[in-house]
DNA sequence: CCGCATCCTCATGGATACTG
DNA sequence: CAGTATCCATGAGGATGCGG
């Protein structure tokens, strides 16, 4: 851990914990579901191994993950202790509140399906009010579908009422777009393209960690 | 601003903008309204002139924060702008999860009755259920007494429903603890003693910037 | 005074190599 | 595979200076 802020505040408190660079990376990935160190070095992408190793110790001995042995012991899983688990709601506002930073695009970012899922995630997050419905638009090889959370769940169509198995096929290329505004419809801009087909989209709905079929191209 | 993350990921981004040591402090002391460069240099406590200076151009030019000239052009006030404010809802967060860093009380820390009002604002931020009562705790000379958040608003009392005014004497010291659990009141721990008296409890309240008549003992 | 810019020192981060 | 060790670049912290 860097140096301590030395104010009784809580966000400089919190800060104290999760404010050095690549904690809150790690903890999104572990968000995910519990990783292996390989894991998490490949996903955060040339983090330094020996900052992985610091980050992990770090973040253990203040409680918010836990390392796990597996069968046998010989291999160690980092997951979130309960209290770690409470970081999606404050990760999931400053996503957000990233938007803006969104809809410029991917450039030379990298990409990963996964934090695409996050990302939906934290707009349909307790963003639903009880009598209205919020929308997420995915533009799909230049028609506009979107992803609906009701009270009731969440399903996917088209604004005009069509179902969305006549514009998906099973190698359109889909581009998934953050609406410019949290939960509106006013703007989509192209985010980034993905091969995939409807059931890989469903599987994104319905089950955001199992991304398989999701590449980028 | 330091390195980017370079990952096309809502966290990773905002992590871009406000990820950077003191980023999200200086953000804090702007939510509690504009402020001169002097105002900031003395509550973020020994920054760095070079790095306050730096940083407030970083936060300037992505758009989070922004300068304003008062009277004459002599004056410089920053301030956040629309987009940043929006910071309130994480930073809120942040704070509401930082709870168990807090109930261990300030020890060699400083201590600001602004980042009380902070968190007690964060604590009640959206967490009303509309049916439910929310409360936190503050312990007066001994006795319990509860601000509750209700749909209707705020007030203050004590847990039998006696008034406060029954315990709070204006030269009574006035221990402000946060609830262990959120909006829960099955722990107290002593957080901060504050000269205070029902007039400048009842201002955390109802203005929580103005927080003239409260100092630390 | 306020609002910075410069300079210097040292802790921290980043990249690579290496080891149980 | 899961780290540790090493070396260098960079950014933080602190003091000081300087123009308006």
């Amino acid at each position: 851990m860097s140096r301590d802020y030395g104010q009784y505040c809580g966000l400089a408190r919190a800060l104290d914990v999760i404010g050095d660079r690549w904690n809150l990376l790690i903890v999104r990935q572990l968000l995910l579901g519990p990783a292996r160190y390989g894991d998490l070095r490949e996903a955060l992408s040339g983090i330094a191994t020996n900052l992985l190793a610091g980050r992990l110790r770090d973040l253990e001995t203040a409680g918010v993950i836990e390392r796990r042995l597996s069968e046998g012991g010989n291999a160690i899983t980092y997951a979130l202790t309960a209290w770690g688990a409470e970081l999606r709601e404050p990760i999931n506002g400053l996503i957000r509140w990233s938007t803006p930073l969104m809809i410029r695009g991917p450039e030379d970012d990298e990409f990963r399906p996964e934090w695409m899922s996050l990302a939906l995630r934290a707009l349909f997050a307790g963003r639903v009010p009880v009598d209205q419905t919020a929308a997420v638009n995915i533009s799909v090889a230049g028609d506009l579908i979107q992803l609906r959370a009701t009270p009731t769940g969440v399903d996917v169509g088209l604004p005009d009422g069509r179902d969305v198995d006549a514009v998906l096929s099973a190698d359109a290329p889909i581009v998934l777009g953050l609406a410019a505004g949290v939960l509106t419809i006013d703007a989509v801009a192209p985010a980034v393209i993905i091969d995939g087909d409807i059931a890989a989209l469903r599987a994104i709905i319905e089950a955001p960690s199992t991304m398989a079929g999701l590449s980028k191209t």
